[in-house]
DNA sequence: TAGATTGTTAATCGATTAACAATC
DNA sequence: TAGATTGTTAATCGATTAACAATC
């Protein structure tokens, strides 16, 4: 009998959860309660308790949530006590600001190797880790080679769906597209979109 | 009696729906279905449908919809038939990039401001509109003057809820912030958010 | 202890889907 | 016309919230 699974919803609030846990251990707190990260991340207490139920318990009635410890289950829960290779696609001004970002470091990720089909691009040294561009016709072969699973796409629009099929043929369960435009992907290999445009579009139907 | 207000779920699509209508005219189709954009996307057509009907009758039975029609519909719905003044502060690598980016153009928004607190950068010429980077001081008169209401911040963590509060008090009604915190405003101004860690690390929970 | 806050249940609320009459 | 697809209804499904016993 297979256990139920959880909602999607749920995990995707989690990365949030932990993000406010990270402020508050560097504002040097230890202790905190579901009715304060709520009301710092603008969702009901109760839901917070509910999210965090589906995987066991964390918290001392009475007291609240030791932030440090919350913290560890939940980066074990995401999977994110250990660091994940990157393959980055794309080593334009987007590619190489993503490389540069310096947001990455100890939150899991770490870009080791990067991509472009611009011959101008290939052989430059990249990044916060050093790292040589390759030609993309070199994907595939060290997708496997260096198992690696998760990729960043940041190429035009018009080769992102292309990019995406050789990641997956090359092993890849998970990417972040910052391409303006929906890809396809198998069943069983998780997309995540970084689109600005259409986060500020979600907000000027509000707006005057 | 008011109108019931159309869910911010529904709001949330809307803009990807006009990112696939985009790329549908660049393909150089005239015409589509619920079903093909369904199919596309990655959503039901039966949700196209009702998500669609909330505005209006925008196709025809046994047809489908006019692409190049539906795209002007939805640019009109979320008022990016018409261009938007951005204000940018963080002029560091985030948001030297954000202000090169190029798939701004033609999608309703202009970055016509730029401000940094290093002297090093102010007075610098930066992004696809040749923007004078200013020092923050003149944030919130620059805001007020050019009666800007739409901001994005692209600053480290540490700054960003104080910037937040600047732009609100200058009017800001909608901010995209890429600064790794969910930041506190009052009622009736809109945060998206832009965290490619909190991507990543929704998809690792699925990884093996 | 008294006060506070969790974890959980049940009720409410809202979103998605299936199905089909209308009609192009 | 015959075939296709919309817009909409009602049913289903799932998520959120309120409330509170348990307990630190």
């Amino acid at each position: 009998m297979a256990k139920r699974a959880i909602p999607d919803i749920v995990i995707g609030r989690l990365p949030v959860y932990l993000r406010a846990l990270n402020f508050l251990v560097a504002e040097g707190r230890q202790v905190t309660s579901s009715q304060e990260l709520g009301d710092r991340l603008g969702i009901s207490s109760a839901q917070i308790r509910k999210d965090l139920s589906h995987f066991g318990e964390f918290g001392k009635q009475g007291t609240g949530y030791d932030i440090a410890f919350l913290r560890q289950q939940l980066s074990e829960i995401l999977k994110v006590n250990r660091m994940w290779d990157v393959a980055l696609v794309g080593a334009g001004n987007l590619g190489k600001a993503i490389a540069d970002y310096p947001g990455f470091v100890g939150k899991g990720f770490n870009i080791i190797a990067i991509f472009d089909n611009d011959p101008a691009k290939i052989g430059q040294i990249m990044g916060i880790n050093h790292v040589t561009v390759q030609p993309v016709e070199e994907l595939e072969r060290t997708l496997r080679e260096r198992g690696i699973v998760v990729g960043i796409i940041a190429t035009p629009a018009e080769h992102a769906q292309a990019i995406a099929r050789t990641m997956v043929e090359g092993g890849v369960k998970a990417i972040l597209n910052y391409a303006p435009i929906t890809i396809m992907v198998p069943p069983g290999v998780h997309v995540q979109y970084i689109d600005p445009v259409v986060g500020l579009q979600r907000m000027t139907y509000y707006l005057a």
